[in-house]
DNA sequence: TCAATATATTATCATTGATTAATATGAAAA
DNA sequence: TTTTCATATTAATCAATGATAATATATTGA
């Protein structure tokens, strides 16, 4: 006999909400936190931003330009000496930060600059850093 | 006529430093910078270490389980529930954010509550959050 | 205009990662 | 002790990702 939705249990048990959910198929055990918590939980596309803005720091390579840029103002090629990598693999880790607005450029000649193009990333950087280093401990 | 390693150009040409990387073969136009970037740059085990870190704010059902967390502990079947997710895909979530030690878990019973187990971690939420937002503007 | 050079782009390949289904574990209730 | 239930684990699948090689673009200087 099985607890379909909606037919909530009796006996002794102390967790008194307790539904199934027809979403996902599982028993919902705190059925009042859910819905609190659903109700603080940001939109869908919001944590896909999220997520797409953290994925970001997501790569060495990645964490590596940025944080060079945090000191520098830097050319491509000077960025492939300091990090040891071919040029396209550079320009494509670029291209990614660039379209999405976290580094900008500017040409002169035929060398072209890169440089952090948002005030929280050296924060975000830091804060990462932070964490690391308690981690340590 | 190539311009090999430790060769420099002459003429009119307002960046000085320039010589040829052996690592990635390619052109350093400003040998200063890199060098001085270089000296700040993290170990390579750091910014790997960063780089893990924030991947695992970089996928949207990591951040709605970690954002769930900071409002209220939470059991396995709720997040389920929350998410709308089957409950192996919640799991091995939870495993990957356990074994990185920034959820933890207690048992009661059958029921295995999930909470943060760093105080980093929402402050990591709401900088990424802000970012979100101001972009929106 | 042509050659050299800095950077971008494209295609490819190996690796990683997330979800699912199926199964296992482990604790409590019957 | 047997059953139920919450969670963990495993294996399989499929999509996404990052590096490389090769090629294209664009700017400068001859």
């Amino acid at each position: 006999m099985k607890n379909v939705a909606g037919v909530k249990k009796m006996g002794t048990r102390q967790h008194d909400a307790e539904t199934t959910d027809l979403t996902c198929g599982i028993r919902i055990i705190h059925e009042d936190t859910v819905d609190r918590v659903k109700g603080d939980l940001p939109d869908r596309t919001v944590t896909g931003e999220l997520a797409a803005f953290f994925k970001l720091f997501g790569d060495p390579t990645r964490i590596c330009i940025l944080w060079a840029l945090s000191k520098a103002e830097m050319c491509v090629c000077d960025l492939c000496a300091l990090l040891g990598m071919k040029q396209s693999a550079v320009s494509q880790q670029l291209k990614i930060l660039r379209q999405s607005r976290i580094v900008k450029n500017r040409r002169d000649g035929k060398v072209i600059y890169y440089s952090l193009d948002d005030s929280h990333i050296e924060g975000v950087l830091k804060l990462g850093m932070n964490h690391i280093l308690e981690e340590e401990l």
